[in-house]
RNA sequence: GGAGAGAUGGCCGAGCGGCUGAAGGCGCUCCCCUGCUAAGGGAGUAUACGUUGAUAGCGUAUCGAGGGUUCGAAUCCCUCUCUCUCCGCCA
């Protein structure tokens, strides 16, 4: 949610601002709403006024012992007026709050203009893809041809885009989340979270897929309306829900590793083999809540944090940031680390690092008392994948696979896996 | 799933349908007093929105949430949510 004071004070360049993420705003539908609001409010306020003053003067006579129906007829048809009242502001207000939850965040003055990925730029690059001398495998064949690896059985229990993976397969994955959560926890400060999986609507209108992502969301439940989370994002922000939280606790950083649901909606044919888009995927995630003028540093900070994953298991990767067409709804700027992909010669994102600033932090009343003011404002809040299992998962694979279909396992990953240093097929 | 108890400000805790945005206490802030410390005295201490150029001020709302009764609701009624205790069931 933005500032409202933005929609009041600068609407034509809030308007302009937004063009260029492609979001075309309405201000006459705006502005007529937001000027009935203000009309029908102070209208209501004077009557409850006057109506609070007339209830006063009931009570005070009572208590003298005088006749009050003479005082009670002249508030006679203020109740009946109160209500219709009362309910045309409902309905202003209820268009409204859809309005403005379903507008997207800012992008930063620093964010590259654009309509799509094409016209993200490039910041750095980090290592060098290697050079195989035998036709590279993608990580199915790899994966199906250890037998370690099965899309046909997963069909059979879910449906596309399941995976179930055995054996050295399995620990290797795992071993892969464990280490992320490990490296993040003893090398950058975070605090390990173990969150719920099910969430309600409030947390997900507090992190911006409600309402307007609904249909990308997997909801189990009607009685109470519960969604299988999308991201740890969701619960690891809302942890700060409807807080004031003192100056010197920030900032907070949390990490989480858990499985996470997409319905994929509006992706049909991308991605259809392999595990790089799946329904249910593993993530480490890191969420930072942090001072206002501290999401910039934060957000390089965090970049680097992913970064040192992909340093750590080397494989190639890089930067780029994304353009204001390509962002998120919530983001105000993000970073994408793409890593090499061997079979698709091609780099594929792993991990996406955001700043939303304020815009989660307003939807959810997370707030910090700054002390310069004494009041509190809203915090910033940002997110990123640190990093993304399954695409981990993949990006090893191919990365280091070898000539007879055999895959080494990165010497960081030692401690987890066993005394497993290769992936033969017959191991596990 | 069954039975019961509860939800009030940063915390604890009062509150007969009317002068209660909310007693009292704790904490915190400022001031005074006191030659350190301790103790004592005084004032202040929620959030949102509206009004205003911005304060102050004023107005409105908020005592778990949402409805209702009433001229008037923290207080009465209904629904829901959550917490706690006991029983059952389980990881």
């Amino acid at each position: 949610m933005l500032d409202p004071q933005l929609l009041r004070r600068n609407i034509d360049q809030l308007a302009e601002k937004l063009r260029a993420r492609g979001y075309t705003l309405d201000i006459d539908y705006y502005q007529g709403l937001e000027k009935q609001r203000k009309s029908l409010q102070s209208e209501i306020e004077s009557m409850q006024e006057q109506r609070n003053r007339i209830s006063k003067q009931i009570g005070y006579a009572k208590s003298q012992g005088r006749e009050i129906q003479p005082i009670l007829d002249s508030v006679d048809t203020l109740g009946g007026q109160l209500k219709t009242r009362k309910a045309e502001l409902g309905n202003v207000q209820q268009k409204l709050t859809v309005l403005l939850s379903e507008i997207p965040n800012v992008a930063d003055d620093s964010v590259p203009i654009g309509s799509d990925e094409n016209d993200n730029v490039e910041i750095r690059r980090w290592g060098t893809p290697k050079e195989f001398d035998f036709p590279v495998k993608d990580h199915v064949d790899l994966g199906e041809s250890l037998k370690l690896m099965d899309y046909e059985t997963a069909s059979k229990l879910s449906g596309s885009r399941f995976v179930v993976m055995t054996g050295g397969l399995a620990r290797l994955h795992r071993a892969l989340a464990q280490f992320m959560l490990d490296f993040h926890v003893r090398e950058h400060g975070y605090t390990e979270v173990n969150v719920p999986l099910l969430v309600n609507q409030q947390t997900l209108f507090g992190t911006g897929q409600l309402p307007k992502f609904e249909d990308d969301q997997f909801r189990t439940s009607d009685d109470p309306p519960y969604y299988l989370i999308p991201t740890a994002e969701v619960p690891l922000t809302n942890l700060v829900a409807g807080r004031i939280l003192d100056a010197d606790s920030l900032p907070l950083r949390f990490i989480a590793h858990t499985s996470c649901f997409r319905k994929e909606a509006g992706s049909y044919g991308k991605d259809t083999r392999g595990m790089i888009r799946q329904h249910q995927f593993e993530k480490v995630e890191m969420v930072h809540v942090v001072r206002p003028d501290q999401s910039r540093l934060s957000l390089d900070q965090m970049t680097g944090h992913a970064e040192a994953i992909l340093q750590a298991l080397e494989v190639p990767y890089r930067v780029i940031v994304l353009c204001t067409g390509d962002m998120g709804f919530s983001a105000a700027k993000t970073f994408d680390l793409e890593v090499w992909i061997p079979s698709q010669n091609q780099f594929r994102e792993i991990s996406s690092c955001s700043t939303v600033e304020g815009f989660q932090a307003r939807r959810m009343k997370a707030r910090w008392r700054n002390p310069a003011t004494g009041k509190p404002e809203p915090v910033h809040t940002l997110n990123g994948s640190g990093v993304a299992v399954g695409r981990a998962l993949v990006a090893v694979m191919e990365n280091y696979q070898n000539a007879d279909g055999s895959i080494s396992i990165p010497a960081v990953l030692a401690p987890w896996m066993g005394g497993l240093d290769r992936l033969t097929g017959t191991a596990g």
